[in-house]
DNA sequence: CAAAGTCCTGAATCATATG
DNA sequence: ACATATGATTCAGGACTTT
């Protein structure tokens, strides 16, 4: 598979092919959606009330990177040689307590619950600063989990302080939507191939989404401060969906999962807020022919 | 640093020094504690009456190793104390539902929080099963969690049927009791010693107890059936505590904390409600001279 | 052109001292 | 009890520069 943006122009030029604008479509003009308005659409709108809009038991698998709520405070870390680390200080990421968070979180993974097929399976991702919370939510909310799945970062940054260990993994929770479901999507082969060849494992090293692969701004910034790597997105498309199949991400940032959902052939309804991020997916998926997104050229 | 037991007889050898009988004393013979009742000692008693008889702010590091409550349908259902020794119902991983197990949870949570001196640090173990029930609780209680530590088995149980990832890992959540807490210990150096000399990864790779270390009954089974490996105890002792710390335990099992917290020169109080368990531990014990655990002989 | 060296940065729950 | 200012500290990997 080719690296990402390979084959797409540089993001300061302006000029885009037509058929791209049909991509994104504005959740604010439909008071519900049919499979139809959506399929392999991003709806540009809020997470939560564009989700109230979707038809329910619609995907086959659902991918959520919410906020971490990481609580870092307002300043600025700073190196030895000067430069500083640029933690997460995003409004996105900024919740009041944690019973905010707790509730915004009960919020999406209800209506994700709703969305889902009877047989799919969700992904969600965190580190600990609030994966543990999500955990519960899903399993008091009837999320029977599959696994928990290890991203062990080949690159982490450091912890230079020395006050801790250097935290290496962000935590992947599997589930499916009740305890009672039976034939969800595993691909048993593949999860060998994935997990170093071995068993299946649930630890998966991969790479930060560093060099090519994160997608910068003009000035060489980087645009979404935690995008995730395509190599993580390959593995929890291959092993647990399969070619057709309904992929769906509410709070898609940089559109990785619907962006590799395509590559692998299948489809994807992904909600995006932030127009930033909606131009830059634009962008990144002038990558695909119109034909392939399910749209006339 | 040797091998468990290499020193020690048989378990199935009765006769044991007298010394050793003083390592365990009744919890029910004492309203209150006091440090010099419990210095080095393991408490005969359920775990939650027992723990609300300790001092405050005794303990340099709290380790807990808790029911997981698997809910494994009845028939697989582990047994706290094997073979019925009483017709009552001590099964060791059976709760109501989540509440009564979140219930459970809280209440030795609190009273850890309390044993813990002002600058203690917790370590708690479980898998998926509930680590996020007891991750989130902590957070709610209002420790404040330093890393998540995964312990990646390198001879994990295979998983044949094909529907989930072979499950590789139990979490630990390593905290200490409050977010102002300033001064814990972390020993840096240890810390990249055990994690692959590198950065001090918060991932470490540990096979599964068994073989010598695996303590056994006089019919060759396993007398406890999560015995954790001493490696793993090692690792969280020598990397967040100091020689002569207090090390504390409330579940202690088959009391590898404390053990182990002897051979690296530490002290301990553990507790223990299961007399095949503590029958146990006197056995490990002999492996020490009666003065390293202050006892006269 | 290859090899070696420099610079930068990555979801980060920092530590200590002073007012 | 707060807030604010300043100090000490790290590795892998990619981009870029120099030899």
């Amino acid at each position: 598979m080719k690296t990402l943006l390979e084959q797409t122009e540089p993001l300061n030029i302006k000029i885009k092919p037509n058929w791209l604008e049909d991509l994104v479509i504005k959740g604010g003009d439909y008071n519900k959606f049919n499979v139809r308005d959506i399929f392999n659409k991003i709806i540009s709108g809020e997470c939560l009330e564009t989700m109230k809009k979707m038809p329910p038991e619609i995907a086959d698998l659902v991918f959520i990177d919410p906020p971490y709520f990481l609580q870092l405070p307002p300043k600025k870390l700073l190196r030895w040689t000067g430069s500083q680390v640029n933690g997460v200080n995003e409004t996105w990421d900024i919740f009041k307590d944690f019973a905010d968070y707790d509730n915004f979180t009960l919020n999406y993974l209800k209506e994700a619950q709703r969305i889902m097929k009877p047989t799919a399976t969700i992904w969600v991702i965190a580190t600990y600063h609030s994966i543990h919370r999500i955990g519960k939510i899903m399993q008091d909310l009837g999320f029977w989990i599959l696994n928990d799945v290890i991203w062990f970062k080949t690159n982490p940054m450091p912890n230079f302080l020395g006050v801790r260990f250097t935290n290496a993994t962000e935590t992947l929770i599997w589930a499916v939507k009740d305890k009672k479901v039976k034939g969800h999507t595993f691909n048993k082969d593949m999860a060998k191939k994935i997990a170093n060849g071995k068993l299946g494992i649930n630890v998966w090293q991969i790479p930060l989404c560093t060099g090519f692969e994160r997608l910068k701004d003009e000035k060489g910034q980087k645009i979404h401060p935690t995008q995730k790597p395509e190599a993580l997105m390959e593995r929890i498309i291959l092993s647990s969906s399969k070619e057709g199949d309904i992929i769906f991400d509410p709070m898609a940032g940089t559109g990785t999962s619907g962006f590799i959902a395509k590559k692998l052939k299948r489809n994807f309804v992904m909600i995006e807020r932030d127009e930033r991020y909606l131009k830059t997916i634009r962008k990144r998926f002038n990558y695909f022919k119109p034909h392939e997104l399910n749209i006339r050229s």
